[in-house]
DNA sequence: ATTAAACACTACAAGTTTAGTAGAGTTTCA
DNA sequence: TGAAACTCTACTAAACTTGTAGTGTTTAAT
């Protein structure tokens, strides 16, 4: 599971993305994210370089770079960190497994890779410009299992 | 990131996939498991039919169905919970999201369903006797980014 | 210059989860 | 009958999650 602090972040990146300059408190009401929480979500997203503020009288956010090269990896790495499932599989955290006697024959982790692999396929790859296409449209992957409730 | 807890779980069964029939004490020391943190998670798979016990002077555990059947889903399952990115696209804890508007529309949702369909994709295929196979035979999946480290 | 509206930053806190520990009880077999 | 093993419940420290609170700083309009 995703935080709930990661769905607010894309969230309001996408709100972001309509192209106007709405200010924290718009954003919230629009989206119903509590007020104080996003500022610091916005705060750790414009740290990251992902959007950018103006402040005083007619102040407000927006994306400091285009949509289309905002990934969903990327926003739930500054939020959530590491994406792998294991600790050895990450790239951008590595750490060994302490129980795990050799990484290289690792039953576990063989499986897992695979697992982390398809997820960054998704993750790295589909970007916020993308995620607010309609479908029905051209799209890149296959979006086929948008009517199963299932997982 | 899987938990601690659903790692043990997964290397105890594996090590019960031997055919043998360990004691407790035997697997946690061979694994390196904290012995009575592995007593309460045998516990539960135990509840949940997965492995079977012998009490007494000669006991131990052991498999109470073919590692064939046992798929890495289901143990994350028991012991971890939903694999579902969102509460709702969980098959087995189905939630709505409290933010989200409306699901058939959810631009997070939709992008999520993907990752949440491949995960299942590689979980609720590989068995522990699949992930005993050592690699270089013939796989059920694509097995090449064993040597990539990443995500 | 003043002031109101907006962002910036830090601290705190309740609730939950994680990763165990502790200990008393029960069963079996030699 | 006693030692070795599983069973079960309770407890706990630390970390994480999901916020709330309050103070400061900047800007634009007046």
């Amino acid at each position: 599971m995703i935080s709930q602090k990661a769905r607010y972040a894309l969230r309001a990146l996408l709100a972001l993305a309509e192209g106007k300059s709405p200010t924290i408190g718009e954003i919230a009401e629009e989206q119903k994210i509590p007020r104080k929480f996003l500022e610091q979500i916005l705060l750790d997203l414009k740290y990251q370089g992902l959007v950018s503020s103006r402040r005083g009288r007619s102040g407000g956010y927006e994306l400091h770079m285009p949509a289309d090269q905002i990934t969903f990896g990327r926003v739930l790495r500054i939020i959530d960190g590491p994406i792998a499932p294991l600790p050895c599989l990450s790239r951008t955290a590595y750490k060994p497994c302490n129980d795990c006697r050799d990484e290289k024959t690792c039953e576990i982790r063989r499986v897992f890779a695979r697992v982390a692999e398809s997820a960054r396929d998704v993750l790295d790859r589909v970007t916020i410009a993308e995620a607010m296409q309609k479908p029905g449209l051209a799209e890149v992957g296959d979006l086929s299992e948008t009517e199963a409730k299932s997982a």
